[in-house]
DNA sequence: CGGGCGTATTTGAACGATCAAATTGTGGAA
DNA sequence: TTCCACAATTTGATCGTTCAAATACGCCCG
């Protein structure tokens, strides 16, 4: 095959014209049956493939969104993001939808990148992954109607009132509360929490989870460290001396590491330590880990993206609608 | 802004006409300088961006690569992948070249979704990741003159020698060789291998390096597990009762996991156990692992992609230079 | 048998860039 | 002064597709 059939040459062959052939491809049901055979029959004998870029300039969509890949941080929770990113390609390639990569080390950075590839009339949308209150991604992308999605509520306010910004998140405090229900049950009622310092959305997210499965009345043991599992292994040591403990449920699983390092060396190898994120690394200690369905929340971004529709158009949703939250799943180990 | 402009707006309001502008972004050399000057200033004025969709009907060149993304490819764990990834973006988009992705879960299908892509002129070339000997992808790449490289060598006879498969691939002998002296130097003579059943060129490979950095009289005790934390465990922990082992050097994280529980549980908690791959499982329990540096592959990929050049072309490589392995590095710990 | 209507198909133009060839301008040698 | 070589710039054509409007074709009704 020396250079690829056209659309004018299948045209010629099926004995038809340009736009009938565009009209099989794209509109098949104003097309006559008989004709519609002809032409696709032509398409198969000349391996006919429509040109992306062509038809991109002429219709001024791109079907494609870019998706911002976060630098490596070393952390363990990069192999979330990794499993969003695969889920989100292959419901993306179910939709007739294409995934762009692009990189970038700093928010500024980010913004100059997109506005790249919008004006470039590469994408037509955009997925945004750890947004912040404040962020200044996407109040850019407001401002210049770019269509976007994000993974991770914005930690505003409002979170839920503002249909302007389309977020799935997943529900990290129903993810805590099935964790500490289940460590009352299978351990004992004085179940500790293992976070990070207040402050970060998430964490205090994970924290409310805790407490709203715990009993109301009853002593609760709050422990925090940074996302280091060195770090929360010192604190749960320290913890273990003082206080009576019958399970800890943890916000990350790098957490849960350090517990379950400081639970074995001090002597208390049986206490049920619960993650978050289910990673290879709970997994191969056999932990309990929260699972977040990062495909769960790939659906729910493009179906926030584009709805029933076949394209992606900017967008007005009702308040109700904008926003998605993926209800987590306990892995029991 | 309403519509971005078009390289049509930018000549008008510079006084020139659309042919000079394209100079000006595509061979700056060639335009006087006045006139440049001018040409950039309206540029930035008018905030133009060339329509990537245009330029790329025209020069039928899609500046673009396909990455499938496989969470579980043969050989590359779900980090590596990952970080390799996230490096080949990067150095592609200081390259001015794009990153697109996508999913399959066959070998056949992925040949019809590169098909697709080639076709449709999204994109000029391919990586392709975990190539196994009589690999029908890269087959099929090779008929239809599809540039590609491929993260991982082909493992067929002559896998050197051909200057029409471009890899880039990690040294995993080197790594092991690494791991095995090390491990001699800081615990003792008697290193045993834990590695996969044979047959896997990887593998055989990292077993390979052992064997290597063994002295050459001495017992060699080598052991073998599925990629199973489980099955790991238990070989090691009956290994363990058997021989005098002083360390185990072993061909991924996940074996040393289970290496490294059943030496916990066996009363050698001291025992040096070395991993392959440093995922962060081998990293939160503080294990030795050997590094397979993602980003120098990903700098290598682009470099026999591209060489010197600006674009991508189908290249025909000096046999020797067709080929590029990466000295891993290991993570003391 | 002419007119009107609805369906099926074709035609010309446009999307925004680059290529190839033509044109203009400039200085120096004959 | 004339002519040529060379650099700088412009013009017309083209890439492959879809949009919008025009045309062809039946068919029914009065």
């Amino acid at each position: 095959m020396n250079r690829s059939a056209t659309i004018e040459d299948v045209a010629r062959a099926a004995g038809v014209s340009r736009q009938t052939v565009s009209n099989v491809l794209n509109t098949p049901a104003i097309v006559r049956e008989s004709t519609r055979d002809r032409v696709q029959d032509a398409i198969r004998r000349l391996g006919y493939a429509p040109h992306a870029s062509a038809r991109r300039l002429r219709t001024r969509r791109s079907s494609t969104i870019g998706v911002h890949l976060d630098p490596y941080a070393g952390g363990i929770s990069g192999v979330v993001l990794d499993r969003f990113v695969h889920a989100l390609t292959e419901h993306a390639g179910d939709r007739g939808l294409r995934v762009m990569l692009y990189a970038a080390r700093t928010p500024e950075e980010e913004i100059r990148r997109m506005a790249d590839l919008r004006d470039g009339g590469d994408i037509d949308a955009v997925v945004v992954t750890g947004t912040f209150s404040g962020d200044p991604r996407t109040a850019w992308l407001r401002e210049n109607a770019v269509p976007f999605v994000s993974f991770g509520r914005p930690w505003g306010e409002d979170d839920f009132s503002r249909p302007d910004h389309l977020w799935v998140d997943v529900d990290g405090a129903a993810g805590t509360a099935q964790a500490t229900w289940h460590a009352q049950q299978s351990a004992g009622a004085r179940v500790a929490f293992l976070g990070w310092p207040a402050g970060s959305g998430t964490g205090d997210d994970r924290e409310r989870g805790w407490l709203a499965g715990m009993p109301d009345d009853g002593p609760r043991v709050r422990l925090t460290a940074p996302e280091s599992v060195a770090r929360a292994r010192e604190e749960v040591a320290a913890a273990l001396a003082v206080h009576d403990i019958d399970a800890i449920v943890c916000a990350s699983d790098s957490l849960a590491v350090g517990a379950h390092l400081a639970a074995v060396t001090g002597g208390r190898p049986d206490l049920t330590i619960i993650g978050f994120d289910n990673t290879p690394a709970a997994e191969a200690l056999g932990l309990p880990s929260v699972e977040q369905l990062p495909e769960d929340v790939a659906a729910g971004v493009l179906e926030l993206l584009m709805g029933d529709s076949a394209v992606i158009t900017p967008r007005v949703v009702e308040a109700g609608a904008a926003h998605v939250l993926v209800e987590p799943r306990l892995i029991v180990r």
